[in-house]
DNA sequence: CATGAATGAGTCTTCATTCAT
DNA sequence: GATGAATGAAGACTCATTCAT
């Protein structure tokens, strides 16, 4: 119940008072403190719940018999079907507050976990040059990711659910500025 | 002097007080409101010359005269070069604390003209494919600039400032996940 | 068995939860209202139990019939004894609580009653001098006797039990610097 | 001034709120932090002060030159001395709060430290039994002292002043039971 | 009788902001 | 302009007590 109160934290991050989130979850101010240690403590719950369900789905969508590009696109689509049923999810997990150091390196490495597997093998086969940088480009990804969901779950009128997908999987297959 | 004070807010975000950056600059708590306003209006002070600055920068970098993707390198090498000179800035600009909305469109402007400039020409010649819609990619392109760059700032030594610019490249001219 | 909460109150005084005394006896938080209508009840009822031992030992060892003098070691005997076998009392009994000023009293009343009831004795028979007041002498006597007992059951390897009683009954019997 | 909150520490022990103090100095809330770290803070720097007037009260009182036996009643009269100008401290000095742990150690050296000087000296000329052991002692003078002082300052009318000093010293040189 | 979740008043502490000097 | 003490509204958290089950 009083987990609704992630809509609170979704909106306003760490700032929201566990007064606010207790009356919104119609209970006392005390109440929130029968079930939680800390306003922390349930940051963390609601934080590892969402790390949780992206990692599901992140799981599902990849599947390592394909190849790398071949990946691209249904992870896309996963990370859109998140933020199509966790709007909610996207501000927190990438919110950037004081105690979120621990979830934020779980997240990224959750995301970068494709890529980094992928990588071993494709040196292997020589299909990434050694000229891009695995950490660099966990970073970038993860940015370009997040920031994509966040603007898109905010308003998902900006822009059609396909062409977000469409959109992403060819950045990725063939850049930004492709030539 | 109290601009000094920068070096708090790229630290601590805008959770540090008006007493430490008064502080910080030898000066007495009172002083600082014969300045400022309000701590948002330091804030904004601070932020807005480092947009002023980095727009200062892309500006050089970019040459209209080039095609698209020859600007790609410069714009990181750009990029690199304000993260390495102006690492508070960094921080403070892509931060998103509560007042930065207006500052996050700045910067997200300001970041995204060159994309949205070429892409006129580009479909014009045809080399942009319109399935990538241009303000997905500008998202995409801000959310991958900001995120590898304060991974970088935070600590230079994580990876040589070349294979940052190289790998920003080759990202953005070929993907992430190149065939 | 709630009561064996005692060993809280002995070691935190007022200041334990009523949660941490129903946790320590196994039940819930509410049955402690089922038995004691306040913490402050419960806090009576032990008090008059450590009371009422008290005053059984001292009952027990000093006796009327006996000259004042004769009856100052047994009487020490008997609050050592209690110490030992009550340490948790000793606490309780002699520490200034806000609510103990009941307690404060009896126990005072109880350990002064063998000085007033022999004042009577004494004075007719001209062994104590006019000059000691009854109200200060059961003050000082009773300060004496609570502060060793308290820091003799804090840690009996302090001094031996012996030793603990023949320095308090020559106090008694000649005073603390003697001539 | 807000040290004169000081009478709200005599009467009511460390559960005195930091708002009432503050009230009582007419001053704001907040300006209790302005001048103290912390509530214990302040009950530190009285706890001090009490400390210090105490201890410069007792060092001119005992005269090292006179025999212990002729220092008894110079120190009497200064223990009813510092309870008169200062009832407020003796309730601070003796209570038993948590945190006075530390100044316990002090006051109790500081009023046994003349039992302690005096008894090398003591034994020596085989003045003071060995069956009379110093640490008893010690706690059982400071414990006689602590109440006796501590229940006359609360109301000084319980008795006059010169019978508790001629009853506090007949005590000291022949025992509460003086044969 | 036992339970234990709910209550909400109370407490400490912080901090942006003001203002008399 | 500078100062820095004062302000007081919040906010996080505690805990004695109640009450429906």
């Amino acid at each position: 119940l009083i987990e609704s109160g992630r809509a609170l934290f979704a909106e306003h991050g760490l700032r929201v008072t566990t007064h606010d989130i207790a009356a919104h979850a119609d209970v006392a101010a005390g109440t929130f403190y029968n079930h939680f240690k800390d306003k922390a403590d349930l940051f963390r719950v609601i934080t590892d719940e969402a790390v949780a369900e992206l990692s599901r789905r992140l799981r599902e969508a990849g599947d390592p018999e394909r190849g790398l590009r071949a990946n691209v696109r249904p992870v896309a689509e996963a990370l859109v079907g998140f933020a199509e049923d966790h709007a909610d999810f996207i501000h927190i997990l990438f919110s950037r507050e004081a105690t979120t150091a621990t979830t934020e390196a779980a997240v990224l490495d959750l995301l970068a976990q494709d890529v980094r597997q992928g990588r071993a093998a494709s040196i292997e086969r020589g299909e990434m040059p050694p000229e891009i940088d695995a950490m660099v480009l966990s970073q970038a990804l993860v940015g370009m990711w997040a920031r994509v969901m966040e603007w898109w779950a905010e308003d998902p009128s900006r822009a059609p659910r396909e062409t977000v997908i469409e959109t992403l999987t060819r950045i990725q297959l063939g850049g930004t500025h492709p030539g």
